[in-house]
DNA sequence: CGCAAATCCTACCACCGTGGTAGGATTAAG
DNA sequence: CTTAATCCTACCACGGTGGTAGGATTTGCG
């Protein structure tokens, strides 16, 4: 499994917030009762997407958390990459400059780094907003043979 | 992590026996020799290949392994999902026709099902062959400036 | 026939990431 | 000054990953 719960569900809270965008400050609890998803988890994973950035926060009474830019300036790579660490299908791939000793000769590597990018290119062609529109052509496909077949 | 060490090397003892095609039985010492793996711990994986009718094997003195078909009649996908179990980036997916409970309301999940279609459409339409090969424009693109970029 | 070289089979295990839970400290609105 | 919210630290069970160990069985060859 390349995305566990802990990207899963950051997707969710920014897809649950992208909605309410313009609603001001939603409470956790609010959102968790929304997802039906335990609050304490949550907890640890909206901190994570709040000091990357993705966020902005209001503490005490009548606060929570609120988008910090328009659902359309938000890819999903970056979402995930930020709560999952890497989006890598494996770990021989090159990490923060730091490529497998056994590059140079590895025969498998190229078909990796092919995967990894073929990943990461659909993952950051996405928007919060494509997925709030339910934009299936771009989710889904028809729009390149190669990329995502038809059926 | 999507693709384990298990999928990486059985791939790689794939890619190996692609290699020494039409050289008869090969064994498994010699294939953790070259590849520098644990011998030990390849029997285990090689023996998944071996159930799964990947390869044809010999037992006693002078036996070995040898692929089945012709190393271009194997794509990518059938080695990883024969040792991983599934290639899914997600637990969320369909797995064997069963569906995930909250799938019909749930607004993340065209985007999983297409990151999973991505995936599996890059995997199946590269073959052992074109591993051994080399080749780099499908293995890395060009060929689809929307599945993989071009820098 | 018997040895050696190979696959085949079962069992075991340490480590670490996943998926949480618990409890309290701090902040801000009213 | 109470209440509702975020923030912070610590803890923990479970299962998958990445192996190791030891032997049983099969087959070629001298």
């Amino acid at each position: 499994m390349m995305v566990s719960t802990k990207g899963r569900y950051a997707l969710t809270v920014m897809v649950d917030l992208a909605r309410l965008e313009g609603d001001g400050y939603v409470s956790l609890a609010d959102i968790a009762e929304r997802e039906n998803l335990s609050m304490k988890y949550l907890e640890s994973i909206i901190s994570i997407l709040n000091k990357g950035g993705m966020l902005q926060s209001l503490r005490g009474k009548k606060g929570g958390y609120r988008l910090a830019r328009k659902p359309d300036e938000y890819n999903i790579s970056e979402i995930l990459l930020l709560t999952e660490g890497t989006l890598a299908p494996v770990n021989c791939i090159m990490q923060d400059g730091v490529e497998c000793e056994k590059a140079a000769t590895c025969s498998t590597l190229p078909l990796w780094a092919g995967l990894d990018k073929v990943i990461e290119n659909y993952l950051s062609d996405i928007t919060l907003e494509d997925i709030i529109r339910g934009n299936r052509k771009k989710l889904l496909g028809d729009y390149c043979g190669t990329c995502v077949s038809a059926n």
